[in-house]
DNA sequence: TATTGTTATACTCTATAACTATA
DNA sequence: TATAGTTATAGAGTATAACAATA
């Protein structure tokens, strides 16, 4: 593959590898460490910490899923695992009776609270250490630009209701 | 989380999400295609890719889950598939009784190129579109740099016996 | 004894489809 | 009819541990 490289640039190719090696690395480390510091799964972190950053730590089901879980039953799936846990509470929401409100718990926070520091230091000592203030600017502002780019256009979260054709 | 930023500056959070963002959403679009287009997981894909580029199509088990797999009964799991399918040959290693050495056979060479027209497309699209030859290269060496780093001393792939400890 | 790989097994996670209820 | 969410179910993938064979 690197060999045979059609229509990407070595230069191309070398980006990607190493993206996909980085995110890969970075990924697994981060993961172990949510499962032995807070038995979470890194979606379960994103589900909980996307309710904490939110106003009053609600969201509807809909909203949490966005970009972290790609099928209803998936979250539903993950939310009641949180749930049976404490960390969240869903209620029917008083404006729309189909919706369903979800809110971090104070034992969420809590967890959250104790998990976060932990989960920083891995990517600070992974992703960060060897990066210069310049790097990190030029990281930021490339991927920055990449994620714009993939927000426009493509396949996005947990929305449509169509299926698609099957490959056998 | 966004706020509650321990440690990290905000530069670097933004950096952060913008990697786990734009991995996942590549990693999601690039799976779409090698099961729609060649029934293959990214696993078996990387796998497949791996043999093509090694010299005589051939590696040893151990030497082809590197990176790619973390448990060896993942890698026996996967090769078991691709070798149903015709994909890779296991024989064993003449020089070490205990090796087994696979190969990709002809069909997995022309699976591997019929797919990786429209992966590359797919990663020429979503990742290197909105780029400037500037910015791919700061990504590449920005990652390089970092990919270096992560080899150097963490976690890596499925070599260690041993076994940690449980959180709950 | 250590290493290579396989197998059995249990578990996690995901997705599809069918379903209920509300708009 | 369309949307929000749940449930049942099936399938893919992973990891642990026990195992056999070779170094």
């Amino acid at each position: 593959m690197s060999e045979a490289a059609p229509g990407l640039s070595a230069e191309q190719l070398g980006a990607y590898f190493a993206l996909v090696e980085v995110s890969s690395l970075l990924q697994y480390a981060v993961d172990e460490h949510l499962r032995l510091e807070g038995d979470l799964s890194y979606v379960q972190f994103q589900l909980l910490a996307r309710l904490v950053d939110a106003p009053g730590g609600t969201l509807r089901m809909t909203d949490l899923a966005d970009g972290v879980v790609y099928s209803r039953s998936g979250l539903t799936y993950q939310a009641g695992l949180l749930d049976k846990r404490g960390l969240i509470v869903r209620s029917s929401s008083p404006d729309d009776e189909r919706s369903v409100m979800v809110a971090v718990t104070e034992v969420g926070r809590d967890l959250v609270a104790r998990v976060l520091p932990g989960h920083v230091d891995r990517v600070r000592q992974l992703l960060f250490e060897p990066l210069s203030g310049a790097d990190v600017s030029a990281l930021h502002s490339v991927l920055g630009v990449v994620r714009d780019h993939m927000r426009a256009a493509p396949p996005r979260s947990a929305k449509p209701r169509a299926r698609r054709k099957r490959a056998g």
